[in-house]
DNA sequence: GATGCCCTCTGTAGCGGCTACCGACTCAAG
DNA sequence: CTTGAGTCGGTAGCCGCTACAGAGGGCATC
């Protein structure tokens, strides 16, 4: 069985998560405190699921609060995964915004590229059209999605 | 002519940069500490070109330090353009690891969300994909590509 | 029992790139 | 004279960690 004790740096192994994180993710209430063997966490193989889950949900991009509310879906029944789907659909969209204003960015700075290659021009290309101010601006720096 | 001085609102507003940021940017030395009309700051034309830069500049993705590069090397002649251009082409690379990760995200949510709307699992297809581990993780969280 | 060596502990500070808020001030218009 | 808008410097907060310091614990080896 798997359910024997193990302490932090078997969970950091197992869930490739850095213990310093493993900490972080108690204090700020993402896992639960475990008991503790003398000084020393002890966790259970419910704590390599859970952080598991974490760690996954977070390799997809979710945040932090969205992790916690997943989890807390998790536990319900049929009910939670129509809120599970618009909280992913919700995600889903916000990764596509990103994934739209980096292809911007990597249209005009290939274009850049591709400019200093040619180099018959009198000053750096890049350089000046970073001078030369364009349309607008695509707000890239503004809205704030995580991570 | 535009070489008036104007105020840190005005040049805000010229620049769509934040007043906080822009005294921000003083702070960390990106942009020079400008003489005062009384306890104001007093700002030109070639602030509002500098400022400019730096703003177009992060919506292309650079990070700070980038940019301080990048203004260094804008002042130099004909030899720093294939600097600027080294440094774009590295930025560009990032650029791009980081919407092949966006886009293994986008693909693992749709495939989710597409199960979910499937829905005839009995429980929630994303959250047990999440519980359940996939191979190698891509690393995507442990690649530190800035912004 | 003393020496290594590794693990774990708590606590705090730092990263990047801002943003937000504070009370105090300055200045011009009404 | 008052009011309102702008500016000032300073500090603290955001996210998601990561790093480091200094102490203590536990086990193997000499």
């Amino acid at each position: 069985m798997t359910d024997q004790a193990i302490q932090i740096g078997e969970l950091s192994r197992r869930t490739r998560c850095n213990i310093e994180t493993i900490r972080y993710y108690e204090r700020i209430g993402l896992m639960p405190a475990p008991p503790r063997r003398g000084r020393y966490r002890s966790y259970g193989a419910e704590d390599v699921g859970r952080l598991g889950f974490v760690r996954r949900a977070r390799e997809l991009g979710f945040t932090l609060d969205e992790v916690r509310a997943l989890l807390r879906l998790a536990g319900g029944g049929e009910a939670s995964c129509a809120e599970v789907r618009t909280l992913a659909a919700s995600h889903l969209t916000d990764v596509r915004a990103r994934i739209a204003d980096l292809r911007r960015m990597e249209r005009v700075l290939a274009d850049a590229v591709r400019a200093c290659d040619a180099g018959q021009d009198p000053g750096c290309p890049l350089i000046q059209s970073l001078y030369a101010e364009r349309g607008q601006s695509s707000d890239s720096l503004d809205t704030k999605i995580p991570m």
